[in-house]
DNA sequence: AGAATAATATGAGATATCTCATGTTTTGAG
DNA sequence: CTCAAAACATGAGATATCTCATATTATTCT
């Protein structure tokens, strides 16, 4: 983890403001942090100090369970929030967070500003934008992930993340995602194979039959 | 449904304040709005005209998949939101609320006061304490979801929602709430009492042995 | 380059959970 | 009180998913 100084903090906040998020000056306290892939940007478990604001790059939000079972929350992308959870609640189970790409974050001290955070109306209103989307999606995908099987699940995230036509996510994190075992993820993609909806091609799999899929994944949506 | 009016609703108001939730005056058209059991506060898919706020009483959040299954979301107590999410997001599809017990809220209507609301730090401090919640519950949920059979979640439902240690929620709204069949609920349940863990009485359940509930539903906890 | 580690692959048997079928009991509306 | 609907109950077979064991590549580190 590096955190800017001097020239290179003046420069990155002169070219990345995010004044407009709050309604009283922040920036005195304020820190940049970058982190690189596969760095912690907060270890599961302990508490963080600041309130992070991900101003580019990719991470993920990781839970161990007691029997050993990882689950990979939820994605993390620019303009998200990390640590909200901890500025807002005093006992809270902090989730690791994990960058998946080189990650630059804005980082907020609470002990410098909790309270002007926390009195900022322009500053709540987004946040409590921010939550609700998170409290919607963690529902849906809470309600879908027992009333589907992995089938559709998987149908619907690999139109999400497929690129050009072409799957190519790590198995293993998408085994945490959607909290199936390596060999079950295994067995429904090969099933996607043997019905021709993809076609594996080395570490990858092209998609072959989007109306196939987009079926699938249409019945988790209502509506 | 009813709309308290008159001397009613002014006596209501005047035991019932909810003043202290906000820094402007909200009572000029707040209305109060009585529910009976079972009755639909919001219908599934409709959007509802008020943010309300529950003075007493208790409800559940539903949505249907199109594969027919049901999912009970939560659990609706006193002092929670309902339709926080329209208040915040002009796209949203809405879940259906129903009373399970008489219920009486606040209903704020979104056309008089939203811009207001939207606005008033002390509110949005309150409600996004509480999204935070129940984004952290879903979050919680379903990752429990996927790495534990029923086993522990039932354990760990009996638990949290049996009285006097009697365990008495009707099997089917136990289906929809944690996602399995009758029938494998049923299963899980004579299992409990093949280890006499619980006896049966009747249409309720005795626990006969806590330690072993709690040792089944402390594995969903961390730390 | 070589060794260690992580990711991919596949088989086979176990189990958690579902579906369907059917019957009984309780509850609520008229 | 009566009837229909809802809730409870149980059996039996299907299937979605897991665990474990074991190989085979990729990647990363030194």
């Amino acid at each position: 983890m590096e955190v800017y100084k001097g020239e290179k903090k003046r420069s990155f906040l002169e070219n990345h403001s995010i004044a407009h998020l709050f309604s009283f000056p922040i920036e005195a306290f304020m820190e940049v942090h970058e982190y690189q892939r596969d760095e912690w940007i907060i270890n599961e478990g302990m508490r963080p100090d600041f309130l992070f604001y991900v101003m580019e790059g990719k991470a993920k939000i990781y839970v161990t369970h007691q029997n050993g079972k990882v689950s990979l929350i939820n994605f993390i992308n620019a303009n998200d929030y990390i640590g909200e959870m901890e500025l807002l609640n005093d006992v809270y189970y902090t989730k690791g967070i994990q960058a998946s790409t080189k990650t630059i974050c804005f980082a907020i001290p609470f002990h410098r500003y909790r309270p002007q955070l926390l009195d900022d109306a322009k500053f709540l209103r987004e946040l409590t934008k921010f939550l609700s989307v998170k409290a919607t999606l963690m529902a849906a995908k809470y309600s879908q992930s027992l009333a589907f099987p992995l089938e559709n699940r998987l149908a619907d995230f690999i139109l999400q993340t497929a690129d050009e036509g072409i799957y190519k996510e790590k198995h293993v994190t998408v085994c945490d995602y959607l909290g199936v075992s390596y060999r079950h993820l295994l067995h429904v993609l090969t099933q996607f194979c043997d019905k021709n909806y993809l076609q594996k091609d080395g570490r990858n799999y092209q998609i072959k039959q989007y109306h196939s899929l987009c079926e699938l994944a249409g019945v988790l949506k209502n509506k």
